[in-house]
DNA sequence: CCATTTTCTTGAATCAATCAAGTCCTGGCC
DNA sequence: GGCCAGGACTTGATTGATTCAAGAAAATGG
């Protein structure tokens, strides 16, 4: 199901040891599992809780189920993965946070891309009136049709990414 | 709980007669359950899914939450309602529908308000790379605290509305 | 008023996520 | 290098929102 040493040879990344140090310097404990979650989020942009504990599991071996969401957690808030949440969709993490990215959610079939903001680098956080909110973040979703569901919808739908 | 009289006063809103005809032009059969699902909707904007059964039940009697659960997916497949899903939050429901407008959530009460789009009718859709994808909605959901909670922050997290 | 089709009721099931109690392990200390 | 305390993980149960399924009831067209 994961071939890493393919993936290895396609993309730098960060190794065991700047996961390691990630950890660290966020104040968390090293651990297996931690270590095994932080690999797959990064490996696996945009996957849902299940699909990180099938990661997880099939390169570092049985870990809980709660182990995994604590350890999400965690990380979420350390800031060391985002959460996101596309409506209809389970929560999916990524390893891509300090920026403000958005994202396109493909209505056929769920995959999820990253989308930079055109505006700067905290966007979009004018809206035309904020009716007294304190206004920190603005979050976008472009919603849409994948290239390949453009060409042929395929057989259910939403999931997967 | 509602005090149908006292904002009948305020407010201008579809009569019971209204909402009869925008199901009959929707192809949808006029049922009890329906008119009383869409005259709440109208009532409590963003309410969830248990207080919409709530607001049902107090002023029209027992309803099954799972008549609910449907007329409400019928009427957002018809375009009568808005469904909307502020991570963390289960699903809300507004009848302001046919505009593309944006909503504000406060992280901590929870309580959700509407947000013209600055930038036109079909705002927001040119993503800055659209990786491929056929977009077709862009949805803005800004985050931060409503005006009550930057001043007295409330007892419990999120909920509410 | 009847037939057809949809909608509603009842009750169970699913899925994601959380809670709780006990055991295990990491990191700091001697 | 071993010990201790608090944090992290395991196991198992539980919640909460939503959906599935089968039959009863009601709405529309004739």
């Amino acid at each position: 199901m994961i071939d890493s040493r393919k993936w290895a040879r396609l993309r730098t990344v960060p190794t065991d040891t700047d996961f390691e140090r990630m950890l660290r310097e966020a104040d968390l404990r090293v651990t297996r599992p931690r270590l095994a979650v932080l690999t797959a989020v990064h490996r696996y942009p945009h996957a849902d809780t299940d699909s990180i504990i099938g990661a997880v599991r099939a390169d570092f071996g049985e870990v809980s189920h709660q182990a995994v969401y604590d350890v999400l957690r965690a990380l979420s808030t350390a800031g060391l993965v985002r959460r996101i949440e596309p409506a209809g969709s389970a929560a999916r993490y990524e390893a891509r946070v300090g920026d403000n990215h958005h994202h396109v959610v493909c209505r056929s079939c769920g995959i999820i891309a990253d989308v930079d903001c055109a505006v700067g680098d905290t966007p979009c956080l004018t809206a035309s009136d904020d009716r007294g909110f304190t206004i920190d973040e603005a979050e976008v979703v472009y919603w849409g049709l994948c290239p390949e569901c453009v060409a042929a919808p395929p057989r259910a739908t939403a999931a997967g990414g």
